[in-house]
DNA sequence: ACAAAAGTGTTGTAACTACACCCATGT
DNA sequence: ACATGGGTGTAGTTACAACACTTTTGT
């Protein structure tokens, strides 16, 4: 345990100096099949009442700031990811209304088809990062930035298979990509591309029968691993 | 100017909750020609007196972050980066033995010919990273993640030139960036592909005649944004 | 029946790797 | 003189971009 520094009285916790009160806020990422979404909460309380905004919450003083912003995940939305990346801090001095407040920004990736669950909640919604609400804070800021950190971090860290169900067809996750790298790839390259990389298999068809064509991938991390040490031998910049 | 929210009291400044405080640390890279390096300053006060550490120091309540990483590094080095990048966060409960303290930390890149001056001040020193010293707190663990981040964004951004003086041998470019990617690369092949890519110039050699053949270079950053732009048709992961 | 999605191969080009010798400089 | 640093070309290989038609699925 940490040792309090503080002196309890009347009046609360009292310290030598003013301090900023220190929060962690996440932006979710989550993937439907078609787009690339975040899960947002609508909030009840002053300030910004009603407005939509990125879960999170204040930290306290026995967790770190990752368990914080883990704790506040699952209070606010019930959900488990599997990463929390730390990505910026955000604490321009008038950013809260309610005084000095320093946000730890996260980003999570979940796979939106076992979070069905998650929706019941009815002051939790997805929202498309095409189609975003007004957001409370600067939240908006704080969301834009996590989308580039996913655009940097998709390059080293496999991201996609994160966001995907265990099985899922090619398109499926060439629109992934082209949505968090917002641009275009040829298909057939990309297809070729993501085989010979061997970091997806093929799924044997279950014989459904249902659909004869539709090739299920899915991802294999070991061959990732591999992958990954195996390229320490190249590119400068 | 943000609203206060504690309450001055006989004892501090009140508040409701219990609230961690603020630091900033930072890495100082600096690359002498041979070695990337790190510049440390010894503490002068406990805890860890007269250890090596990180520079920071705490957060004002009117500035930002990153204002606060600036600020302490001109303090106590006298250096104004040009560059600073927040890369991490630590928050150990128990990383600081004084209490519960959060800090942000940053990395900082110098042109190291620039900086003569800034040794005068027997407290600070340039330290190779392969030779160490025990730093204080868990700075050696800020250290190492700031080696992984400048990895990381190597790629990304143009780091390498902040480092180097504005002319430079190409060995020495190549000897930083091995330093960095803790890689060798082989001399023909880098030579080429940095010249190819456009983004160094040749120098004409100034006639001093007293060296024939070493050739040097200088950073083009207007090519280089030109090939950043230019990039953005290519890569999965 | 129709429209949209999904699967597939080839070829030209550009980029990368591997590799060895000679001259210049400083000690 | 000697050791170190610095400059340079080629050939084989691999990776990438560009491109169109056919089958399948869902409405």
């Amino acid at each position: 345990m940490y040792k309090p520094d503080y002196k309890k009285t009347a009046d609360g916790y009292a310290y030598d100096y003013p301090r900023a009160s220190i929060t962690t806020d996440c932006v979710i990422f989550g993937f439907n099949g078609h787009d690339l979404q975040v899960l947002l909460i609508r909030r009840g309380v002053e300030p910004y009442k009603d407005s939509w905004a990125l879960p999170g919450g204040f930290l306290k003083m026995n967790e770190t700031v990752a368990e914080c912003a883990f704790r506040e995940l699952q209070e606010e939305t019930t959900l488990q990811p599997e990463t929390l990346e730390q990505f910026g801090v955000f604490s321009d001095v008038e950013r809260d209304p309610r005084g000095r407040v320093v946000t730890i920004a996260f980003y999570a990736l979940v796979k939106q088809a076992l979070v069905k669950g998650g929706d019941d909640a009815a002051d939790a919604q997805w929202f498309p990062l095409k189609q975003l609400p007004h957001l409370a804070f600067d939240h908006y800021d704080i969301l834009k930035e996590a989308q580039l950190a996913l655009k940097r971090d998709i390059h080293h860290q496999p991201v996609a298979f994160r966001l995907l169900a265990e099985h899922f067809s090619m398109t499926q996750l060439q629109r992934l990509y082209e949505d968090i790298l917002e641009t275009q790839f040829d298909r057939r390259n990309f297809y070729k591309k993501m085989l010979a990389s061997g970091v997806i298999t093929e799924q044997k068809p279950e014989d459904d029968a249902k659909h004869k064509l539709k090739k299920l991938f899915s991802f294999n991390l070991t061959a990732y691993a591999d992958m990954k040490k195996k390229s320490t031998n190249n590119q400068e910049f």
